[in-house]
DNA sequence: CTGTCAT
DNA sequence: ATGACAGTCCGGTCC
DNA sequence: GGACCG
């Protein structure tokens, strides 16, 4: 056990040396590093946003789980938030990042991905985002991935609207439109419900929206449920319990090319690639967009 | 933070 | 008595 | 209540 200090804040530190990632023999000290090192990046999408944590505590083949409520245990100055559960029917203390020091403790629990709202507390009913989450199903190829990717840039293009991507770091793609607030869930929800049949009316052999996972076909589910009050997908740059620790890394649209492998970007590389093209998200919270209102 | 184990 | 080390643990929505 | 999502 070691304690360390940040702006005052004592943090204890443990087991930094169990390995995590064992084909790359990662430990839990090289995650700890790795978020504080990414911190400034990915700082506004914890910032007041409650966080689901996902946490490898015997490594990235071990059992895993998720974890919302601040235990008992953890430190006075940790950042938490109260908001009542109606599944629990009494207050969870949602932990949030709102400062390096609360990064590092939850790091240390062994917490490879990071999960946040897409909304903020003070306005949880109003995402900063409207998100498509890019599911392959089993009978998709990654190349399918893209070719849904394109058309829904497509529409959005047309639309006049300006949409960020990012590799899930597993097999998937994000696409965030940052929106201004005001729109509640209810409306992004209708808007990307909208595009995602138009990409089917283009597609339908490759695309799906059922719910039913039965009903997919084994087609690329272009997953829109997922922007709601209390749901969450991994943060640009969360790493992620692959055998070669990827990366949920945030790509430029002329990135997306048959060639690309969602695989190739790790933590063996992230700082080269950061060094190269910088930080390609950096403005998204800057920028609030208006939903078509024919749509809505 | 709390509990256990070795010194 | 002191310190090293380990444990760490799901909710919301859709149907 | 169970499926499905992260
Ligand atoms: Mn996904
Ligand atoms: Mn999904």
């Amino acid at each position: 056990m070691s304690t360390i200090r940040i702006n005052n804040f004592k943090v204890e530190l443990s087991n930094l040396d169990k390995v995590l990632w064992p084909k790359q023999g990662y430990t839990k000290g090289d995650l700890i590093n790795y978020y504080i090192d990414i911190y400034p990046l990915i700082q506004d999408f914890l910032a007041q946003r409650p966080l689901s944590l996902k946490s490898y505590p015997d490594g990235i083949n071990g059992k895993s789980f998720f974890q919302k409520n601040a235990p008992d245990y953890a430190p006075h100055w940790l950042s938490t938030y109260g908001i009542y559960s109606r599944h629990r029917k009494e207050a969870i203390n949602w932990i949030t990042v709102n400062k390096l020091a609360d990064l590092v403790w939850v790091a240390n629990r062994a917490s490879i991905e990071l999960h946040s709202w897409f909304s903020t507390i003070n306005k949880p009913d109003e995402p900063s985002f409207a998100v498509f989450d890019l599911d392959p199903g089993d009978r998709s190829r990654f190349k399918d991935v893209i070719d849904i990717a394109l058309v829904i840039k497509k529409i959005i293009d047309e639309m006049k609207l300006i949409a960020f991507l990012k590799t899930s770091g597993k097999s998937g793609l994000h696409i965030y439109i940052p929106i201004k607030t005001g729109y509640k869930f209810t409306a992004s929800k209708i808007f990307l419900k909208s595009i995602a049949e138009m990409v089917i009316r283009v597609k339908p052999g490759l695309a799906t929206i059922e719910w039913r996972k039965k009903k997919r076909d084994g087609k690329v589910y272009i997953d829109y449920r997922q922007n709601g009050r209390g749901k969450t997908l991994p943060v640009p740059y969360s790493i992620r319990p692959t055998a070669n620790a990827t990366i949920s890394t945030p790509l430029n649209w002329d990135e997306l090319n048959p060639k690309l492998s969602p695989e190739k970007f790790t933590l063996a590389n992230i700082a080269n690639r950061l060094k190269k093209k910088g930080d390609l998200w950096s403005d998204i919270l800057q920028i609030k967009q208006s939903l078509p209102s024919y749509l809505l």
